[in-house]
DNA sequence: CCCGTGCCTGACAACGATGTCAGGCATCAT
DNA sequence: ATGATGCCTGACATCGTTGTCAGGCACGGG
């Protein structure tokens, strides 16, 4: 049995151990607690045996929150992730990668979903503020972002992804939409087609408009008539891509080749061509890459993003900030890839 | 402008403003600011609209931290979530299930990946506990949880997921992984195989374990001499069930119809046979859903489990312990659906 | 005119921890 | 022996907020 003192009244009712209650139990100070929990020097060897025993034995656990209310520099080790949606395979991955960078500093991650509502990217920016958070990541949703300016200028380190902010000067970490799609159309013309269809997202995501300018653009730069060209936006799901696709295909001068933006809109096609028994006759780009891919028949050629550095260079950025990098806000561009697979290399019929 | 009072230092320098500070310029007391922060009623509606107006002109946020410090009751309205993965897709639809039951009562969700390793496990959990979360929930992987037998008899609510919990009593939200296994080979018979064979993952992960019983067992019942049905184990990705896969179906005497545990693989299995070009002439039933499988030739057949539906539960069960709720510890079953896609109703050859 | 009764309001302690600082005790050089 | 020098150690104030409690004021009944 260890030493026992009365310097501290000690309940030991039922709630959770405190320092004082170890420091009872241990028969020291209360601040001999907190050296040793904390790792400081100043502590002999006996003693700190003598607190760590007493802190096995009452099963105690430093509580973060009341430390991080007196600690110098007052950093949570938490952090807030806003996300189009958790379940998304290109959010979650993004999120992953976040995580393996944070936690080997110890910082733990809230994620939310914002689901394009841009009220709920205000509260939840506000829920993750009120629990002091040492930084944000997020995919602004919003028209702009300048309600967080107030914060970010009291210091709090913020990145964008995905999406460059509105509003408010900060660092941001996103795909080449442009040159992306703009690569998508010139493999399909260098396969030899002239007729080509692009079906996007809503045009309010920037995203969705970067990638239709660079498509278009590329098209005027090889010398085709961009306003002839069959552009079909406000897409948001695979059943209105299927729907859009279909009348598409179906139309009087159909296109021998389809460039999808996003990958709900490729699922979409692929549906629409499957019905119509034509996977093999019209060619497919789609961006963003997804499980399976391979295995479609044929494959379906795609502009990958990179989720995995993505989310890592964000982490990086944001590890940066809060460590005090205080040069200039920045976007940084991860470039996408070309995954040549089947669809996209498919020639326009002979006729 | 509004009035000014000294009672309270206030060198508005960079920092974030405290109430102090909202008292200071509101000229009012320190306590009133709270209860207007917390909307407790007894403060006149001139006093409520003085503290409203100058906590918006400094842009003043409550600390939750510091709040639940000392609140009775002590909720950081926080909650860790310990998933396999976040970027697995089964994972991030229960996380994103729960998300939503909880940021309706303003609950933020820490979320951290366990990549199957114990360790994390522990480190994890701990991480969590000393953020004061409200509640836990969590994917065991350690042999035993019995390392969290005092925080969870201390009140702390965990709600284990996906597998029962081994060393400690807890609630659980899992699948009727014997009965989903058992309906997939009854499936296989009813369509005139005999030859069926089993891919699973790792026996040491329950589900795996409870999958393959109720796989084998079934057969049993049908009267088939189950010593002689192929069992591959130990499979915990695409390219080691690919090989085992390949390797079964060149055997001598050949499955007809394969059972695979889980969705790497079925996909494993699904490369197998393609390369094989027997994508027609072997049945397969897959555990899991996923995303495109009835876009496949032919469309997978699987069991399918419901994440929202375990998320949605698991999260109700957390909640209900949260307010109180003291019934003894029990274990939900969420069951499985078949979902006949094609792969699963292939006859056996003539022969 | 006095006192009880509400309604608002703010001073103060406390939550669980850390920063500061001073004190106790050996050790060591003078 | 004496003072200087470190090394350990703990008392105390403090972080930003909420619970407690007492005080001030207006109002109404006796």
């Amino acid at each position: 049995m260890t030493t026992m003192s009365n310097r501290y009244q000690t309940d030991s009712a039922k709630g959770r151990p405190t320092m004082r209650h170890v420091a009872a139990l241990a028969g020291v100070g209360i601040k001999t607690v907190s050296r040793v929990m904390n790792d400081e020097p100043g502590v002999s060897e006996a003693t700190r045996q003598r607190v760590l025993g007493a802190s096995q034995q009452l099963n105690y656990q430093l509580d973060m929150a009341a430390g991080s209310l007196r600690r110098t520099g007052r950093q949570t080790l938490s952090i807030g992730l806003l996300l189009p949606s958790v379940a998304n395979p290109f959010s979650s991955e993004i999120h992953r990668a976040m995580e393996d960078s944070l936690t080997a500093r110890g910082i733990a991650v809230f994620a939310a979903s914002l689901d394009d509502d841009p009220e709920r990217e205000k509260s939840l920016v506000a829920a993750f503020l009120g629990r002091r958070v040492d930084g944000l990541v997020l995919t602004p949703i919003a028209r702009s972002q300048s309600y967080a300016i107030p914060e970010h200028s009291r210091d709090l380190p913020m990145v964008f992804i995905d999406r460059e902010p509105v509003g408010i000067e900060a660092d941001a970490v996103v795909t080449d939409n442009a040159v992306g799609a703009a690569r998508a159309a010139a493999h399909l013309m260098a396969h030899g087609h002239t007729k080509l269809a692009y079906l996007g997202d809503r045009p309010d995501i920037q995203t969705a408009r970067e990638r239709r300018r660079g498509f278009i653009e590329e098209l005027g730069r090889a010398g085709q008539s961009t306003a002839a060209v069959p552009v079909r936006e406000g897409l948001h799901d695979e059943e209105s891509a299927r729907l859009a696709a279909l009348e598409i295909l179906t139309s009087e001068n159909p296109p021998t080749a389809i460039f999808s933006s996003q990958n709900l809109i490729t699922f979409g096609v692929m549906r629409a061509l499957k019905e119509l028994g034509a996977s093999r006759r019209v060619a497919l780009v789609g961006f963003d890459d997804f499980t399976l891919a391979d295995m479609m028949e044929p494959g379906i050629t795609v502009i990958a993003q990179h989720p995995e550095r993505i989310g890592k260079l964000a982490a990086e950025r944001l590890l940066a900030r809060i460590d005090g990098d205080s040069s200039a806000p920045q976007t940084y561009v991860v470039p996408s890839e070309l995954i040549q697979r089947g669809s996209g290399e498919l020639p326009p019929p002979a006729d």
